[in-house]
DNA sequence: GCATGATCATGC
DNA sequence: GCATGATCATGC
């Protein structure tokens, strides 16, 4: 060997001879029956490592405890900034045994606690993944919060599975690590679970895209953090989950107007994102967003309650293109991948008699699959469907109706314009060019009021 | 009066 | 200059 098997840190100087290197660089001319999805990893152990690849239950290097994972980071396509590729897919959730485990001694600790990381390269076009630059390889555990975090993380995602709910597990249920979907998701490859018949698709633990993006900036390329962090220190989270942490930072400021808590902060009440700004001051944070929300995919939106309950307001979501729309399937959809990995924190307003703004309350959510996968999802098609065959454009007076999803057809979502003026002029930039060569004023799917309403009287 | 198309205003 | 959270207002 040309490394100690038992030294972690011997196995991290090995790895490190990689850099600068691709795959092709160190692969005999027989490697193709190895080639395909995934294998990056196995042919790093196999031929740089001499070491056989295995799928035990020990980490890679069962010695040295260490977990070899291969993974793309990729550059932005704006600006000077890289991200991760994608989750970094780790263990496969067993659910019959894991429900009789618990964090400390479990079999994804025990396999997942000390992770040599090796970054690629990802180029976007025709490029062989064995052709791919390796830039970074480093051992890394997780930090004294995240680990915190993680372990309730951990926690939430087994006692669904002890709940009977395998089949609803979602990665916006939880912050850093997530219950991916691992494999086919077609009825045969589902998985028994031991707390109900219905049977539940195979899923992996895995480390968060946006978590993953976390670690390749401030752990491999060293880049200063963007935001402050609500918790300083694990004795925090020793108690309390991280979201009840939130909550009860927020609590004592209910029945304060917007008004106030402006005041008291120092903000301009008229400032864009002002419940924003608000609610991460109340979490002790200075900055715009805070760290723990940007590595866990947390947004705050703000919902004003009139005095009489109701909600005025759909709520939007970011534009789509038209064309980019059509080309996308359901399930690695923009739409779905939003829903399905983010997690809300709804902050609520209602007007009083004198029409002030007042903090009602607040809590986290995120969408139900079996919403997402079947009312949404049906949304989503007809756009698709609509867009394909060519929009109906209906004018009448000023405006331009269309035979998009309304708001009276589904009760969740609808799709509706969504830009600084309506326009249907060619290469207007509130405009967007339909699959048939017309343009029409930029859309976006919303979530209808009725919906955001239901939430609302339905959280604690 | 409501449904849904249109627009405002801040901030990056 | 545009995205986006917030809000307005026309047409049925």
């Amino acid at each position: 060997m040309r490394y100690d098997i038992t030294s972690p840190e011997s196995i991290e100087q090995h790895a490190k001879l990689l850099i600068g290197r691709t795959l092709r660089d160190i692969l005999p001319s027989d490697y193709s029956k190895y080639g395909g999805k995934g294998n990056i990893g196995q042919l790093i152990e196999k031929y740089h490592f001499d070491y056989e690849p295995n799928s035990d239950k020990e980490p890679d290097f069962s010695e040295a405890g260490v977990e070899l994972k291969v993974t793309g980071y990729k550059k932005l396509k704006s600006g000077n900034n890289y991200s991760a590729k994608e989750r970094l897919s780790l263990s496969i959730i067993d659910f019959m045994e894991i429900v009789n485990e618990s964090f400390e001694t479990s079999s994804f600790l025990k396999k997942n606690k000390l992770l040599l990381l090796i970054f690629y390269l990802y180029e976007y076009g025709n490029i062989d993944n064995i052709d791919f630059s390796i830039d970074f390889a480093q051992l890394f555990q997780y930090p004294d919060v995240d680990y915190e975090i993680i372990k309730n993380d951990w926690n939430t995602i087994v006692n669904k599975i002890r709940d009977g709910k395998a089949h609803e597990l979602s990665e916006g249920d939880t912050m850093y690590l997530g219950a991916a979907t691992k494999g086919s998701t077609s009825e045969k490859s589902k998985r028994h679970q031991p707390f109900s018949d219905i049977k539940a698709p195979q899923r992996a633990f895995s480390l968060k895209n946006k978590y993953m993006t976390h670690i390749l900036r401030k752990y491999i390329l060293n880049e200063k953090a963007t935001y402050e962090s609500i918790v300083k220190s694990p004795s925090d989270l020793q108690n309390t989950t991280f979201e009840q942490l939130i909550l009860n930072k927020l609590k004592p400021y209910y029945g304060k107007t917007k008004l106030e808590l402006a005041q008291q902060f120092d903000l301009n009440e008229n400032a864009k994102d002002i419940t924003s700004k608000i609610a991460f001051r109340i979490l002790g944070v200075k900055t715009d967003n805070a760290s723990e929300f940007e590595k866990a995919n947390i947004v705050v939106k703000s919902i004003r309650l009139e005095q009489n309950g109701t909600i005025e307001q759909h709520m939007s979501f970011p534009t789509f293109k038209f064309k980019e729309l059509i080309t996308e399937n359901w399930n690695d959809s923009t739409l779905r991948t939003t829903f399905s990995e983010t997690k809300f924190l709804f902050v609520v307003y209602q007007f009083d008699e004198h029409r002030n703004l007042y903090l009602k309350k607040s809590f986290f959510w995120n969408m139900p699959l079996s919403i997402l996968d079947s009312e949404i999802k049906n949304v989503w098609i007809k756009t698709v469907n609509t867009l394909k065959t060519g929009v109906i454009l209906r004018k009448s007076g000023k405006r331009t109706f269309n035979n998009l999803p309304s708001p009276s057809e589904n009760f969740y979502s609808h799709v509706r314009p969504h830009a600084t003026k309506a326009s249907y002029e060619a290469y207007c930039p509130y405009a967007d060019e339909l699959p048939d060569g017309r343009w029409m004023t930029k859309q976006c799917f919303w979530l209808n009021r009725e919906y955001i309403l239901q939430i609302i009287n339905d959280s604690k």
